[in-house]
DNA sequence: GTCTTTACTTTGATTTTGCTAAATTATCGC
DNA sequence: GCGATAATTTAGCAAAATCAAAGTAAAGAC
């Protein structure tokens, strides 16, 4: 069984790559996502490609094997099926169950995954909107607009938050712009990279940087 | 933050101690419960006594101080609400959770702790009979009989089983002798040490060793 | 086209954690 | 006191994960 620090670094490397959309994913990156130094992440990325979960290139970088990337949906599920479960069963709020779920992805069970999976009626997204591998590894990736491209004067469904740096989650609680929620943007202003919304009764705005993290239904 | 493993040796401690009623628990016993030999048993406890968890005394055993007797009570604590979670809210039969929490007891936050707690209604027992600590760390040691001890012919509840052997408890959850069930001692044999019992209509024999494990209430 | 910057790799070493094997030593029953 | 049993000590190994610092390669600056 791959140790927790084995199942992390796979597991960023999944997500840095889908994120920028690139195969390979510079050393650089990945070790910022994991603060540690480069010299370490180049070391570790190293065992992985010997154990068969990546495949590294020196000055290029890391992509993942198909084995490595069975093993990043197969955390992600545990990782997302957990925070659901909090969500839903445990009263925990969608902007604090990441720490918790970093956790317990590392040791629960297949068998307590299936069970919880189950119970929760085998949901496809978790409380971010982010989209939960299914057992066999499938993973629903329905194209989102971000506030960025999404048309303007149109109420829109929030979808997904795409981050889980808990400042900006507990932001986005607060504003009300929680995955479900309904939203309208009045104004982008190209220059001020600025975004102007409207979301339960209030007027709001944001910058480029934030909007961009917003994802919306198309 | 004390690791896995000493949490393991912290609780066995707590655990050899309380079943033998003596204060010292011999090193040997500590390297039996944890599956190592004597040498490692006694190179970490050395290193327990050190971290001030517990009092070694050579060639005569070990002892929790108070700081390791909180430490037991927490473990203890995590572990069996995880099991009766397990049971109440995952559909986990009694005699299988064992394992599962024996994982999770390391990881789970205080938090997450005090939502089960609160969820599963404050329990003060496990799935199998045994007493849930307190978070302030207090533990209700009612005494209980065992099957040796309690009178004959008469209706008695199962109050506890004190083994976590899963071939065991699947054999007594198979005989339909989970806690709260009510059973009858019909005959106890001193010389073939076996003791006749008579539960939901179904009579059946075992031996002592069996017998003293299976706990009534008074 | 050399130079400098930046990113990455290598090397060597360290820390932590946990373990074993084997030799030694103490304790207790007799 | 003698021997059996149990515990201790010592020495050493091994895996996992890390860092610091020096070296190297590639890319853009000029």
């Amino acid at each position: 069984m791959p140790s927790a620090t084995v199942e992390d670094y796979i597991k960023q490397i999944y997500l840095i790559s889908d994120e920028s959309g690139t195969k390979e994913v510079a050393m650089g990156r990945v070790a910022d996502a994991l603060g540690v130094v480069p010299g370490t992440a180049t070391t570790m990325v190293k065992a992985l490609a010997a154990a068969g979960l990546a495949n590294y290139a020196p000055r290029v970088g890391v992509s993942l094997t198909s084995q490595g990337h069975v093993l990043a949906l197969h955390v992600l599920r545990r990782h997302r099926l957990i925070e659901q479960f909090l969500v839903e069963h445990l009263g925990y709020d969608w902007s604090e169950v990441h720490e918790e779920a970093e956790q317990l992805e590392h040791v629960i069970s297949e068998q307590l995954l299936e069970r919880i999976d189950k119970i929760l009626g085998h949901p496809t997204v978790d409380p971010h909107g982010d989209p939960i591998p299914s057992a066999s590894g499938e993973i629903s990736e329905n194209k989102l607009d971000s506030l960025l491209q999404c048309p303007l004067n149109k109420t829109l469904i929030i979808a997904r938050i795409a981050d889980q740096d808990p400042q900006f989650l507990s932001f986005i609680a607060r504003s009300g712009l929680n995955p479900g929620a309904s939203v309208e943007i009045t104004l982008r202003d190209h220059r001020a990279e600025s975004v102007q919304i409207l979301a339960s009764g209030q007027h709001l705005s944001m910058g480029w940087g934030a909007a961009a993290k917003i994802l919306v239904e198309r």
